[in-house]
DNA sequence: CTGTTAGCGCATTCAA
DNA sequence: TTGAATGCGCTAACAG
């Protein structure tokens, strides 16, 4: 009962029609104009008219119709697992650099943790967008989708051949990680992985873990440690884990994400461990928290603009159908040695 | 020149046509099938061929046709402002939790630092969502977009006449923070403000500043120090502003936002000044990251996944055309104090 | 139960 | 330079 409220009116929006007949003009002369094709078709006396009347009016394009009639909506769809990891918003902000105006930039969310479904990628298809960008798929399914619209791939190792993609060193990160910490001593490690299986974190993991092994590190059991990429999940992986991994001689935990790295540096702060003397906590993505936290993480970057760069560059170049030459790149990252990771006193 | 791609063809869309060709029935009835809507309409044989049809053939709907027939997408856009903030995600997870599969999730984000433009708000407009959620908007052009879509505000302070408003409670918020800071003896207050001189910031910094100075305390030159949401802008910032309120006696630095908070702490540890010893830290959002920054971070709570649910339901309401009774909810926050907030040495 | 038909609002022919 | 006509693919009303 807020009488003051404009509120929501059914059936009062303004068409082209309505501007057309206010202007004194045809609907096609009131498309010229709204898109910007008037030149040399419409005479100056008409193009200011429809524009009073647009005002006036307060007339804005159904982008519904337009697409509909055009073929294609102007719209690139981002489909991510997991936005609550801030590294998305580095990848967003490339993409959004490249994009600028020319293209809207939708993004369908999964459900935390949850992987890209067939499901979630049929309902972007719906939308008829101009390029599909697809983070960290893991599954096959999006052979299905293939053929239906342009696509990029981000951070899906393993997919090059499905369609073009943008991935990370995983195996040049993995193997600065791994010099750091034999180097330092280490030689049993626990690992707190991401729940999402997708392709990049078990990557990560095997990656890493392949290479501390053959250089004659081990893995304690339970080695299935795992939780969302959130700050207290990973705490609490980490805790009940912790017990075994400390029988067995643990002196190193290596994260999948900084994010769960902060709940290992939580948790063993619960515990009264002292990082690094008693634990060693490393991880990748390396975010801009990941300098301030207490102590500091150890992380390997992921360089996260470059890749929301290089994807929308592809996309576009593929939709205006430029035969693209590269299709698959690799941006490799840096370590951060920081506070977190020291030799093992033990 | 990887022949292996499946390369987008345009012209090879499957419509609702050929289904109904393939499987011998006619359109409408394919639309039955999609819609989910053939209970007691369509012959059981009838849905399994559709079905079959469906699946052979690749096809899925066409939204933006199906919207145009409608006159009504089941689109909801999210207009925010700064996505950078992880703050965003948790109302993003309220928002999601709320729409469940019956509206798709659409993000409009503005670039680094800037508010919502009249701009973005037309070009969403465009989509006939069915409602629209704007996030800290802090101009009148609001006005100008009333009535073309069902709407709602998300921590816009004082817009509460214009449209159905979801708040936070500032002044409760800043009340907490202000007894806080008193009693540990706190006289000399700098503030790190946000650029986006949203009517929520703007806010935050008069809610506190006003009761910090009636209380006897005082805001010491500069006054206007401002950055984006980023670590290392903030810490930039205070850097700059720094040696002047140093100069003046401040004892205590509260920003904005969490994120800030951050950048002032790296920038207290560059200049070697010990928290909360030399200098005292606080701040608004209550992150994750906050609990185990260094040192950990006072702050108050906005409790942003409520906020996200909040508004989501109120715009399921307003779509659905019910008189909504409560048309402006405030959610206060509770003040987490932690190691960044101490009695001041001098 | 099923098919036919008439728009939805716009962009784009084609004539004038 | 302008306008009338056609169709984008689908849904909903209708007639069968």
């Amino acid at each position: 009962m807020n009488p003051e409220y404009v509120r929501h009116k059914p059936g009062t929006r303004v068409t082209a029609t309505m501007v057309a007949k206010h202007a004194g003009v045809s609907v096609a002369t009131v498309s010229l104009v709204v898109n910007d094709k008037f030149r040399g078709r419409v005479s100056p006396a008409n193009v200011a008219k429809v524009r009073e009347s647009i005002a006036e009016l307060g007339y804005v394009v159904d982008r519904v119709a337009s697409s509909l009639s055009k073929g294609s909506s102007d719209l690139i769809i981002l489909i991510a697992p997991d936005i609550s990891n801030p590294y998305f918003a580095g990848v967003i902000a490339g993409i959004k650099e490249v994009l600028a105006d020319r293209y809207q930039l939708l993004l369908s969310v999964t459900d935390g943790g949850e992987l890209p479904r067939a499901q979630e990628i049929k309902a972007s298809l719906e939308f008829r967008p101009s390029a599909l960008l697809i983070f960290a798929p893991n599954e096959s399914f999006v052979l299905d989708v293939r053929g239906h619209a342009p696509m990029v791939l981000i951070d899906a190792p393993g997919m090059e051949h499905v369609a073009p993609t943008i991935n990370i060193g995983i195996d040049s990160s993995a193997h600065l990680l791994r010099n750091h910490l034999m180097e330092l001593g280490h030689r049993s490690f626990g690992y707190l992985d991401s729940v999402t299986g997708s392709r990049t974190f078990t990557l990560r993991r095997e990656a890493l873990m392949g290479e501390l092994i053959a250089s004659g590190g081990r893995e304690p059991s339970p080695t299935d440690v795992q939780s969302v990429v959130e700050v207290d999940a990973a705490c609490q992986a980490f805790l009940t884990a912790w017990p075994q991994w400390d029988a067995e001689g643990v002196t190193c935990v290596i994260c999948a994400t900084d994010i769960q790295a902060y709940g290992v540096i939580k948790g063993a702060r619960e515990l009264g461990l002292r990082i690094p003397e008693d634990l060693s906590v490393a991880s990748f993505d390396n975010l801009s928290y990941s300098s301030i936290s207490s102590p500091a993480l150890t992380s390997v970057e992921l360089p996260s603009i470059d890749l929301g760069r290089a994807a929308a560059t592809h996309a576009l170049a593929l939709i205006e159908g430029d035969e693209v030459a590269v299709t698959h790149q690799v941006f490799a990252g840096e370590l951060y040695v920081r506070e977190s990771t020291g030799r093992p006193s033990r």
